[in-house]
DNA sequence: AATATGAATGAATAACTATTCAGTCGATTT
DNA sequence: AAATCGACTGAATAGTTATTCATTCATATT
């Protein structure tokens, strides 16, 4: 049987494999170099194929860098999608759930969150950004909205307004992974959980708990 | 009397007349066009002077970007740290003040913050970040820390971890700051202001008031 | 085995950019 | 008024990078 990881090294393979060997030598390079310190013959290198490649599989550098975007933001929506729809499961296992999509090691790897950032730092990948996920960003908040709002609703909670705490829950996502890659060795995947439990066990005493204050307490100065 | 303006404006002008006068077009050009889009020629352009003028007074580009980001994290230091020194107040106002003042327009501007966003996208500029402000960052999650500490005892608050919540504050800061910047139509400071209200008004309801809800319930939908 | 196909190569090109530095010019001193 | 000073200029330089395309070569077809 051939994998795909021998069609990678074979001289010829399928535009699609090739394609996709490209985003991901795009990737790291994105998120070791940044925007500007990401050359055609960086990640043409990195991938061990020549120069001429991108231009034959992605018209150009800018093609290549916004099909890159398209892949990972697929990629996340399809991981915290799953969860969304699973009906079986309660409002709050599946906003649980869709909060530990969001920090699973796969998803929100040190490599994906640099490169989120990178698109974030210019003008004109912001840009590229807006035109191309918003409408999967509404979708999501969209969706923490409709969860935060059945909750309320099966514990009668006052005081509580859905849209805001979808908006909060939303920013404190991107907050945590902007410090998981400014500071890793302080802020990682399980303080945001921990700290996301809290939030909604603040919010929603009957569905979520507390945790012990153990672990937090040792940290204490 | 001679203003800062006419100054500019002179063939001949102080050394730091011009240094500030450069470190200003290295924040509107960075904001526009990120690091790989600000060129000397760009900036010098911007501040109506020569292209050498650079290398005169910052040895080297990336001393003028270095620079920079020491002009903004001072500034931004200078904003919290006076209001959090001021023991005249309570401990809640000085923490609304540093909030306050961490959403002043004049600190965090667009233009300001996609210059802090600038930095953090590409590993490089992430690590000067880090080298140099690192320092002030834990300065500053030290003060609201103990500035909630002050508040838990004050109202014998229990089940609130001071640094549990200072985290909080300070990831919600910087994802707010994110979301004003990639959807400024939607995330304004007013509205993390409020956030932010009602997130401490749910650790120390005696402390904080919820803000009415009639806001909020119009934009429900 | 010969031919055709098209994926892959990489040298060459054209465009761009940071840095340098000899010269310019307004202000100050003598 | 002449000389000095030093802030400022911008053409020239050296280096980098995206893009192009004639050529190479593994595989498929006849």
């Amino acid at each position: 049987m051939e994998t795909q990881q021998d069609l990678r090294q074979r001289r010829f393979a399928p535009k699609e494999v090739r394609r996709q060997q490209l985003i991901e030598a795009t990737l790291d390079s994105l998120a070791e170099n940044g925007i500007s310190g990401t050359t055609m013959a960086n990640v043409t290198g990195r991938a061990g194929l020549s120069i001429g490649i991108v231009s034959l599989h992605f018209k150009s550098k800018d093609n290549l860098l916004t099909s890159t975007l398209r892949y990972l933001s697929e990629e996340i929506r399809d991981a915290w999608v799953n969860i969304y729809n699973d009906t079986s499961l309660s409002a709050a296992d599946r906003l649980r759930g869709l909060l530990a999509a969001s920090f699973d090691t796969n998803i929100a790897s040190h490599t994906k969150i640099a490169v989120w950032f990178a698109f974030f730092g210019e003008t004109k990948y912001r840009q590229v950004y807006r035109d191309m996920v918003e409408e999967f960003d509404d979708e999501r908040t969209g969706a923490i909205e409709a969860l935060c709002a059945e909750i309320v609703k099966e514990g009668a909670y006052e005081n509580v307004s859905p849209k805001m705490l979808a908006t909060t829950i939303e920013c404190l996502c991107d907050g945590f992974w902007l410090n998981m890659i400014l500071y890793p060795d302080w802020v990682t995947p399980a303080m945001a959980q921990n700290q996301f439990n809290d939030i909604l066990a603040r919010h929603f005493p009957a569905h979520f708990e507390f945790a012990p204050p153990a672990s937090d307490a040792r940290g204490l100065t």
